[in-house]
DNA sequence: ATCAGCATGTAAGCCGTTACATGATTAC
DNA sequence: GTAATCATGTAACGGCTTACATGCTGAT
């Protein structure tokens, strides 16, 4: 249990995200996004019980047409909880992917259905490597690394996809003689 | 929800998992294993309810030696539904990394402790690369594709992450006059 | 001897997501 | 007008993981 919510949000107010709201972007949008994720319903509590605990500050900023903000800054105390969290043995990473779970059963779809899937997570991953590029100038070094590894991996993942729908595309039609005759199967 | 457990269930039944002890083992250790996981709490009722919805059939099987089994087959109306599921539209990608996010703040440890997490964190894909090359012979088309890009996926990534480590480290070293110095920071 | 593997199942608990509640402003 | 953005928070629901219960065999 090393990065339980509240690890997290400490680690986003680390990174210079200040509020619950901007904290949830961070999570969303912003350079955590490929790798953890965090929604209102954590952030708050976690938020509030990190402030019991002295780990964070919090003052209340005033803003004219715009809700109250709860702008948070992290203590000394606080890094050093964060520090200890990260230096945790670490789970090893988790990846789901319903669209691989469903590709394993592309026998059970017509061609035309599989090339869909296909076209679309590729794009997905094209479009997650663009998003990722626009973020904070200056990151320390750490932040700049995860964000180049997020970019390149999102690129060549697309890529691999690309590399290899050929021959899944090619072993499927194989096997559906009726669409390979051009019949169409009510696709 | 496309992919909750008993999809999840029925994939494993139509992959050629016929009992919960295995179907276990492929979320485990088998071609899944990348993609999605399936703990026991999950899949006995899963199979269960199945069964209750004429899914699945059930066959009994005594063992000497070993304890009886309950040996799992997907019906025809299992395998509609199951095809049912896979074709709603489904949820993208979702990447949870312990590692990532922990060297977002590299700045808070030591050269020597981010060079250990990327030394094991790259070691591990690299053995997960190749226990996903051990696994059944003559799969079906979907199935080759997911354990060949599996492969590659890891292989790929781990050389990322290999590719771009001399800069974040020689970034940290950079930063860390003392050590950059030689002079040893309690490490 | 002791541990790992085979095999099925239940129950509790944790944690996160989702939905709701509130409300002003700006852009389309 | 209507939707999106800013902004904080609560409560319920759901689902998965963990731990427990049971028990025999074969390998170390």
């Amino acid at each position: 249990m090393p990065l339980d919510s509240k690890t997290l949000c400490l680690g986003a107010l680390d990174a210079g995200y200040n509020t619950g709201y901007d904290i949830r972007k961070a999570f969303e949008d912003g350079p955590f996004q490929l790798y953890q994720s965090l929604s209102y319903g954590s952030i708050y509590p976690a938020l509030n019980a990190l402030l019991a605990d002295g780990l964070v500050t919090c003052t209340e900023q005033a803003q004219d047409g715009r809700p109250d903000k709860k702008v948070y800054a992290i203590t000394e105390a606080g890094r050093t909880a964060l520090r200890a969290a990260l230096l945790q043995p670490l789970g090893f990473d988790r990846l789901r992917s319903e669209f691989m779970f469903a590709l394993a059963f592309a026998h059970l779809m017509s061609p035309g259905q599989v090339s869909r899937l296909l076209d679309d997570y590729a794009r997905g991953y094209r479009e997650l490597a663009e998003d990722l590029a626009c973020t904070d100038a200056d990151p320390p070094p750490g932040r700049r690394f995860l964000v180049r590894l997020g970019q390149e991996g999102c690129l060549t993942w697309a890529r691999c996809v690309e590399k290899h729908r050929a021959a899944l595309e090619a072993d499927l039609t194989a096997r559906d003689p009726a669409v390979a005759a051009g019949a169409g199967t009510g696709d």
